[in-house]
DNA sequence: ATGGTGGTCCTACCA
């Protein structure tokens, strides 16, 4: 089973390149980040015409997160619990069914927290903290597992060209390292650091200032497995070619080949 | 480099 998590920057801009994507990558579970746009305004028929169920959390002109799936979903939950008052969509789970047992998978886009100072950054903080929670009863379940998106965290200064220049920024604050060190904590593996030790393997190089023809990026795209998960991990892959497209994401695919079989 | 680019939606806001 292939699962692949892509901040698309778009899902109207970018939706000739997604198709094209899907064709060329053919993922099982695609987490979709920054859809921006509604649920109803989701180009959902021609992702459908490819073979895909889809699931949304929309929101109007910003954020917004997706779940492509082959398989059927037994269930869809929108939301990160634990604070009524956050309206932004950022959190969708699916639930599949799989030869033994089921496979749960989030796609979530954290909150960037900049400027820091301003109230997003603890707007990020809490929702890491809620994060945390919600992985924390999850685990308890003793399930696989995968939380797939744009954490908008740069773990570590290995995951930055330029690590000096982001020490002002809220991906690399020493609070949103220590938070993310504190998900992992908890039992979950970073899927890629789990089997590639190449150097400078970026997710996202921003579009201004030449930082792609500089391979000025940034790691912040993640996929965290819990320990049912990890133990099924085959391989995992950067689709870095996609940022060479026209119009591109500023973000590039990031997959995960798990030994799991779909029931 | 108090800039540089891009998406959404039409006026700024977000990243």
């Amino acid at each position: 089973m292939k699962i692949a998590t892509w901040n698309i920057n778009g899902v109207k801009a970018r939706i000739d390149s997604l198709l094209h994507w899907l064709r060329e990558a053919s993922p099982d579970i695609v987490c979709l980040q920054e859809i921006k746009t509604v649920d109803d305004l989701f180009p959902r028929l021609e992702i459908e015409a490819l073979g895909y169920n889809v699931a949304t959390h929309g929101q109007k002109g910003f954020n917004g997160v997706a779940i492509l799936s082959k398989f059927r979903f037994d269930e869809v939950n929108r939301g990160l619990p634990g604070n009524d008052a956050d309206e932004q969509a950022r959190f969708v789970e699916g639930v599949f069914s799989t030869k033994r047992g089921v496979i749960r998978v989030v796609s979530l886009y954290l909150p960037n927290g900049n400027p820091v100072g301003s109230e997003k950054f603890p707007y990020k903080l809490e929702w890491m903290q809620r994060l945390e929670r919600w992985t924390r009863e999850r685990l308890e379940l003793e399930e696989p597992l995968v939380l797939a998106g744009d954490y908008n965290v740069i773990p570590e200064p290995e995951d930055a060209k330029n690590p000096e220049a982001w020490l002002g920024d809220a991906l690399f604050q020493p609070e949103s390292r220590a938070a993310f060190r504190r998900l992992k904590n908890l039992g979950m593996t970073d899927a890629l650091r789990a089997v590639n030790d190449r150097p400078e393997t970026y997710t996202f190089w921003d579009y201004q200032a030449g930082a792609w023809q500089k391979n000025n990026g940034i790691r912040i795209d993640h996929i965290l497995l819990s320990p049912e998960a990890a133990d099924r991990l085959r391989t995992v892959r950067v689709d870095k070619h996609t940022r060479s497209w026209e119009k591109p994401s500023d973000h590039v695919p990031v997959v995960v080949e798990l030994d799991v079989e779909a029931a």
